[in-house]
DNA sequence: TAGAGCGCTGAATCTCGCC
DNA sequence: AGGCGAGATTCAGCGCTCT
């Protein structure tokens, strides 16, 4: 049908430009993306509840700023939709793999997390963002506001796929594995921008660091990063540092002017120093058979587990014998253990000159010849 | 009317009822206590946490996982009139110028937190217990769940009168103000209750240390607490220690019988008791990986071992990179060194123009920051 | 006796690809 | 789409035993 054609082109074009601000109305540029075609979302979306100026009903009509208590549930009810309005169009542009990030604080992230909820994004963790540094309580009558919290869902609930780059992660915490807190400093100094008459841009410019632990905690160096609140595009600079592509959302050109300067001064790392530690789960499968098979044990051999007490043969088809029992490395120790289940490489050894071995060294062997 | 004097005698028991737990259903029991009897509400409800099948430890040990019937729920909605209905309760039953604290995690408390806003509680901050000692996630698959949530909320918004003990809280915190994120570890050890086989009476026993914080900073001496999930007691152990009253709900008798004991052993603390209940500020550590986060080196950059003949490179991810060895800096240097391990921050060096420094000088750098 | 070492455990939404 | 099987996966603190 021809009367779709233009809306057609709008959404070719858009879904090829990747590494640009798009200005406009958030939920309008969402629409014009097509489905699954972004790997992350990271939404730092308006929060001021009271102030009125970032929040429109959605048939644009503006929220009364009044005390009273009816219009407190009205405005929160505003917000609400708001929310689910662009949470569900970035639902939608998510592949199916795909995962979401949202920043709040208490004033919204209650609702930011309600919505993900009840929209069927599926929660990961939430994520405290510790600052080092807040700014004080002044008067005394509350506790310092000391952090943020993000959220991690993915896109839907009992997703089999989704990018988290454990191994990474635990190499970046000195090899103890990430926690759900994280304590960075606020964006401060020559970090934070500043406009001609030295004022700072934008209120709430986030560390550039907070946004580079998320990227490289749930995105691959090639993947597009849509933020729909792009401000001035600390995604976007944490994306281009890491490799990663972005798509920006802002409706504020001076905030989009100051991100595409920003954004252009930032170095992207090379290919070989993007690389993170990979997981051994993605390492090239090595069946233990192939081990017989290349000569490295022989039919007969004897493995042996961790105490030594205990061993079993090896077969010419790459099972294993012990008394009654047989079948692969993991099920024999794992009948063995009595346990629930068994890693056969780590468990069982061999015999060498200079003692027992674990036959996941021979497994390495291999995979090195692979090279 | 004659007909109501039994409700009557009845709520006026209850009301005068303190220090004592009522067993029963938490809704009918907070239904038999007066309008604007309660200080300080602390809520420590089901959390809601849909787990699958089983969970096992790498060394195959099973999690006892909290598979209670009590924290079963068909959906989000039914959860959600679940802790509407008592949350309610909850309000009514707060003077004019009382308090909420509820506690959550990730599964549960953006629900709480919603409630308690779209119920006319006005949010005073978010805390977060930072836990020294979670239990680590074991498959790889998510960030180590470290924290959970509370929240504190005043019964109505605009309200002008609530009890908030500053000043204790700085003394308490050393001199500087109190901050949102409390780092205070599990209950484990003497602490936690355990029944005459040995085994822990309740699945999700607090830290009194949590408690007593929350008491201290939200109630006075003679303040009157009510919990509606009172478990095994730790809000009463916290109140008689701080001189503060409780009301109890608790629907399980065991339960009961056991914070019953417990709070027995309970003495009132003096002045230098409560002293010790001091806090230890536990200070987050630096990973290496923040240091390349935060742009004080750089994917590529080199680093040097302590004769300046070897050498390797920073990946993204804060990983090192030696011909065939990847790993993070303790690993590297260990595996360079052929050594059981090895202090990567006291071993790497980094060229500056005034030579080569320890890469320990930058971790110094970005500890200063938080200052 | 002090210290090393080992075992146990904690509110946990805890695998993935192939057939 | 469900079942099967390979094989990957943990941190800190407490209390006990052994040397």
């Amino acid at each position: 049908m021809t009367r779709h054609m233009p809306q057609k082109a709008i959404v070719q074009r858009t879904a090829l430009e990747l590494d640009t601000i798009h200005v406009g109305e958030c939920v309008d540029i969402l629409k014009s993306l097509p489905d699954k075609s972004v790997d992350l979302v990271f939404a730092d979306p308006p929060y001021n509840l009271q102030l009125g100026g970032d929040l429109h009903r959605p048939d644009n009509s503006k929220v009364d700023a009044v005390d009273d208590e009816w219009d407190q549930f009205a405005s929160f009810e505003a917000y609400d939709r708001f929310t689910r309005e662009w949470m569900r169009e970035c639902q939608r542009v998510l592949k199916d793999d795909g995962a979401i990030w949202v920043i709040g604080s208490y004033h919204n992230v209650f609702r930011l997390g309600v919505a993900l909820q009840d929209l069927g994004f599926w929660v990961m963790n939430d994520v405290i963002w510790r600052k080092a540094n807040p700014m004080p309580n002044f008067k005394g009558t509350r506790f310092t506001n000391a952090h943020e919290t993000l959220i991690w869902a993915t896109k839907a609930k009992g997703q089999k796929r989704y990018t988290f780059n454990y191994d990474a992660l635990k190499a970046f915490n000195e090899d103890t594995q990430m926690r759900s807190d994280w304590a960075i400093p606020l964006c401060t100094g020559e970090e934070r921008l500043k406009d001609e008459d030295g004022n700072k841009v934008h209120p709430t410019q986030k560390p550039e660091s907070l946004l580079y632990r998320v990227l490289l905690a749930c995105s691959k160096p090639g993947h597009v990063v849509l933020d729909p609140f792009f401000g001035t595009g600390t995604t976007g600079a944490a994306a281009k540092r890491l490799g990663r592509h972005f798509i920006g959302i802002e409706r504020d050109e001076t905030y989009a002017k100051h991100a595409r300067e920003r954004i252009a001064r930032v170095q992207r790392a090379n290919e070989s120093d993007l690389a993170t530690m990979g997981s051994k789960k993605a390492e090239p499968r090595v069946p233990f058979g192939a081990l017989v098979e290349a000569g490295l044990l022989q039919p007969g051999d004897t493995l042996y587990c961790p105490k030594g007490q205990r061993t079993a043969r090896v077969r010419a088809d790459g099972s294993l014998v012990h008394g009654e029992l047989t079948g692969s490395i993991h099920k024999v120790g794992a009948m063995l253990e009595q346990a629930p289940s068994c890693n056969g490489w780590t468990f069982w050894r061999f015999k060498t000159d200079a003692g027992f071995k674990p036959i996941d060294d021979l497994r390495a062997r291999i995979r090195q010849q692979g090279h």
